[in-house]
RNA sequence: GCGGGGUUAGCUCAGCGGUAGAGCAUCUCGCUUACACCGAGGGGGUCGGGGGUUCGAAUCCCUCACCCCGCACCA
């Protein structure tokens, strides 16, 4: 022992300090050895937009769980940390800076803009890395990347010019989702949808040439000006006739043909008539092109109406058209009534803009040639995804995928490496082009950026230096890391990032950028809501680190990660940071018994371990066994558990209290102490590098005051289990002093002794060999359940609490009493139990089907407990 | 509408074919020189309802109810 621990247990105290150590002693960076078995994972790259919230704490620290426990395991071993320009939602962060200064981005202009928002990433770019470094992540800092580093935008450049090479990205006038207040196009994924109350508004269009009227149903009554068509089923009676005529839009007075088209009109909604809108709606996009409609764009890019839209509309707000327009319909006498309605609103996430559909020249991945090697990768198991469930939500997507808008009419991103000229050629290249290469006229580059997701989909390649094929043989990272082997990340991005990572992995490096994949749930509060600023109930990773340290926060987190959804608040987190002080005082306990010589013993002599030694080192070993079983298949929360269940209620409430009468000198010779020391230290030592994963700061801190082998624990061996540790016969006589203690103090309690009161305990062995056993730990028994003495083969008096314990009959004798009622009813309720257990347990004795059918050990399980009831029951009732 | 998940002790969850479990909370006793962020002990569940398969079901199948999450639809 080289030092004492301090006496109380302050995380802020020596956190950072460790963290510096480990750094300072290179243990994150891997070796450039091509032979040693290698473990890699890629961070899923924060947002530099700043601050990690509680779901970054979870998904980082699972994943420093998995890498500290493969490095220690021998792997060499990369996490590869880095950040997102996350193009939009940077973008936002800047335009919102700029608003309190009262200008706009287009104020400033591109260039400016972007000048700026680099300054902003400058100044924030340090923090991701504090605030992981503050959760302990033990990610290679020298391999730290940006989606916008140079060779990843190269890997960026190749890729999407291969692509549009091999025919995968057209650029075309299409549909889709446009943010009219960050003017840009999003992909369908980027759309969320939010239930909102809205109206149904029933809007009287006169048909033409006849007195008839046909009354549509809109929510959205400002898009009417831009109608060019009526629908209605060709097969309904109700208006066949009326086909080929023209409808009168009102207030624009536009005639517009009335068309049938059973693909769009669904008879049995609303009035079976449906306006058509091709310009502003999805569905009416389609109709409009199957019917030869003309489209009209009434709603601008900046979400106000266009000159289309006719005088009196144009420049106003979307929202402001529709309370005009719905004003004049009145006038004109044309609304016939307004519903309330529930409907989804698509909205853009980022911002909780409503998405106005939109036609637009933009840039589309052909996705599905992409997506076929991405579902086989995942059903021929080349990619497992944990939990499973999730493997039925990807198929179900990628087999339901649409093409991939890829274009953002943003400035910060990469900015698609295509040319225009002014003869209208167009040219992809991975390098800047000056000339158009067929008319040898100036080009100027494509103003669109690409989505982030484009780039963060190389991420797992690009980042270890791919930037093309030729690549492949000078990256060395690549050569030695690539393929990854694990992926850690939330369900949430599952499609956004997850499955396109498999899609350009499988193009483009020809495997899989990972072997497994486990995705995390989400981090609710204690009554499973989501966390949110207007509830109120958010947790702040780094608070929570500053109050209690970030290993109880770790653990917390592990011991809920089951890969469902997790329920984390205060008081849990509370909860487990007594465990943590457990390890502490446990250690600072043994750490006083542990002398400086013991560190470098030999090994432990195996043949002069007394009985519960040999139990407990079983016992470590089945835990060890426990958690790297678990680790495996990703049950973080079977992990952690088994390791709270060991370490505390095991070793702490039992192995040390067991201990300490020859630890502290009450009992036994000097070698006995010796070899007591000796297991303490190893049960100590294994103990601290099962958790280290978990919580590697206390661990550390321990381990260094310790003084291991190894510099520090985060390199040293993780147990693993050794079959010559099991030991059933320990296990099995260490249960039954166990049991036989608690029975003592139950009925110390039952009976309304004191503590002070002691008693005589007859006990018997089945074997002489079982009786030795007793004779030897009589000592404990005594001790632990407050004991006079111990009679192994005495016979016991009349007058004795008699019960059978793990097979053992059991007699106490206590001071003569006054029993009370409720004592009696206690015993009465006891055989009540054992007479009901043992019924059951006969009837099923007695039926032959069981004992004919079921397998022989539940059969033999069965008998033994019946034996076991009986003998018990019979001692009881002599308690009566 | 399609797909996935859920309904087990007051709370949060594990167990997923062979005697109902954990953590927290609660109650009783105890400041015993590692730890009161502690120790010892107790109470508490007809495992959402109904049906079926089985010697045996919280666990498998069917069905109903309610809740959550995707996707699609939403005139």
């Amino acid at each position: 022992m080289k030092d004492e621990l301090a006496k109380r247990y302050e995380p802020t105290e020596f956190e950072q300090r460790i963290y510096a150590f480990w750094e300072k002693g290179g243990y994150f960076t891997p070796v450039a050895d091509r032979e040693r078995p290698k473990f890699s994972i890629v961070i899923p790259p924060p947002n530099v937009t700043g601050r990690l919230h509680i779901g970054h704490a979870l998904v980082n620290t699972l994943q420093d769980i998995i890498v500290r426990w493969k490095r220690m395991s021998g792997f060499n071993t990369l996490w590869l940390p880095g950040t997102d320009h996350a193009g939009i939602a940077t973008q936002l962060v800047v335009e919102r800076q700029l608003e309190k200064e009262g200008i706009s981005r287009f104020d400033l202009g591109r260039e400016k803009f972007v000048e700026r928002v680099w300054q902003w990433k400058e100044q924030h770019s340090t923090e991701i890395k504090d605030q992981l470094t503050r959760l302990g992540a033990s990610a290679d800092w020298s391999r730290e990347r940006f989606t916008l580093d140079e060779g990843l935008s190269r890997a960026v450049r190749y890729v999407f010019v291969k692509l549009y090479d091999d025919g995968l990205i057209y650029r075309d006038l299409a549909m889709v989702n446009w943010c009219p207040r960050c003017r840009t196009a999003i992909s369908d994924v980027e759309v969320e949808f939010r239930e909102k109350n809205g109206k149904l508004y029933h809007i009287d269009y006169p048909v033409e040439g006849t007195d008839r009227k046909l009354t549509v149903a809109t929510t959205r009554p400002e898009t009417m000006l831009g109608d060019t068509g009526v629908a209605v089923h060709p097969d309904d009676e109700r208006y066949r006739n009326l086909i080929g005529k023209n409808a009168m839009l009102p207030i624009a007075n536009r005639p517009i043909p009335i068309v049938a088209d059973s693909i769009l009109v669904d008879r049995e909604f609303g009035t079976g008539v449906v306006k058509v809108t091709p310009s502003h709606d999805r569905n009416d996009y389609e109709a409009g092109l199957r019917n030869n409609l003309p489209q009209m764009q009434v709603i601008g890019e900046d979400g106000r109406m266009t000159d289309a839209a006719g005088a009196g509309f144009s420049g106003l707000d979307r929202k402001e058209a529709r309370a005009r327009v719905v004003e004049m319909l009145q006038e004109l006498g044309a609304i016939v009534k307004v519903e309330e309605h529930v409907h989804n609103v698509g909205i853009h996430g980022k911002c909780e803009t409503d998405i106005e559909p939109m036609i637009s020249r933009q840039w589309f991945v052909k996705i599905e040639p992409l997506a076929k090697p991405a579902i086989d990768a995942v059903r021929n198991g080349d990619v497992t995804i944990t939990p499973q469930s999730w493997e039925a939500t990807y198929f179900n997507w990628m087999e339901n995928i649409h093409d991939w808008t890829i274009s953002r009419q943003l400035w910060w991103g990469h900015r698609i490496p295509a040319f225009h000229c002014p003869n209208g050629h167009t040219t992809v290249s991975v390098d800047d082009l000056t000339t158009c290469p067929e008319c040898s006229a100036s080009v100027t580059q494509e103003t669109d950026v690409l989505d982030t997701w484009f780039s963060s989909g190389l991420w797992p390649f690009s980042t270890m230096g791919w930037t093309g094929p030729e690549s492949e043989k000078s990256a060395t990272d690549y050569q030695i890391f690539y393929p990854t082997d694990t992926l850690i990340t939330g369900f949430d991005i599952l499609f956004f990032w997850v499955a396109r990572m498999i899609m350009f992995g499988l193009r483009f490096t020809g495997q899989a950028p990972f072997r497994q994949v486990f995705l995390n749930g989400l981090v609710r509060d204690e009554q499973g809501r989501k966390m949110s600023k207007t509830i109120g109930n958010v947790i702040d990773p780094l608070d929570v680190v500053s109050e209690v340290g970030a290993d109880a926060l770790r653990f917390t987190l592990a011991v809920t990660a089951s890969g469902r959804d997790i329920p984390l608040g205060k008081s849990r987190i509370q909860g487990y940071s007594a465990f943590v002080n457990k390890i502490w005082n446990a250690s600072r306990f043994a750490m006083m018994h542990i002398d400086e010589e013991l560190r470098d013993a030999e090994p432990i002599d195996r043949e002069n371990l007394k009985t519960v030694e040999r139990w407990i080192l079983s016992r470590l070993n089945a835990v060890t066994r426990e958690v790297n079983k678990q680790l495996s298949v990703f049950r973080f929360d079977e992990a952690a558990s088994a390791l709270y269940q060991f370490f505390w209620h095991e070793f702490c409430d039992w192995y040390i209290e067991m201990a300490k009468p020859v630890l502290l000198g009450r009992h036994g010779s000097e070698e006995d102490r010796h070899l007591a020391k000796r297991v303490l230290l190893e049960v100590l030592d294994r103990s601290l590098r099962l958790l280290h994963p978990f919580m590697p700061f206390v661990t550390e801190e321990i381990w260094l005051k310790l003084g291991g082998v190894e510099p520090s624990v985060m390199v040293a061996p993780y147990p693993i289990p050794e079959d010559v540790l099991e030991d059933p016969d320990a296990e099995r006589l260490t249960a039954a002093v166990k049991a036989i203690i608690t029975t003592v103090r139950n009925v110390r309690a039952e009976r309304g002794f004191t503590p002070k009161d002691r008693f005589t305990l007859y006990i018997r062995g089945n074997s002489e060999r079982e009786s030795n056993f007793f004779r030897e730990y009589a000592y404990l028994l005594i001790e632990l359940a407050r004991l006079d003495e111990v009679s192994v083969e005495g016979e016991p008096p009349a007058g004795t609490h008699h019960d059978v314990v793990e097979g053992f009959h059991i007699a106490i004798r206590f001071p003569e009493k006054q029993v009370s009622q409720e004592q009696l009813d206690r015993v009465k309720r006891e055989i009540e139990k054992t007479q009901n257990e043992l019924a059951s347990i006969e009837s099923k004795l007695a039926n032959e089907q069981f004992t004919k059918n079921a397998p022989p050990n539940i059969v033999d399980g069965a008998r033994t407990r019946e034996a076991e009831l009986r003998a018990r029951l019979e001692k009881l009732q002599q308690n009566q």
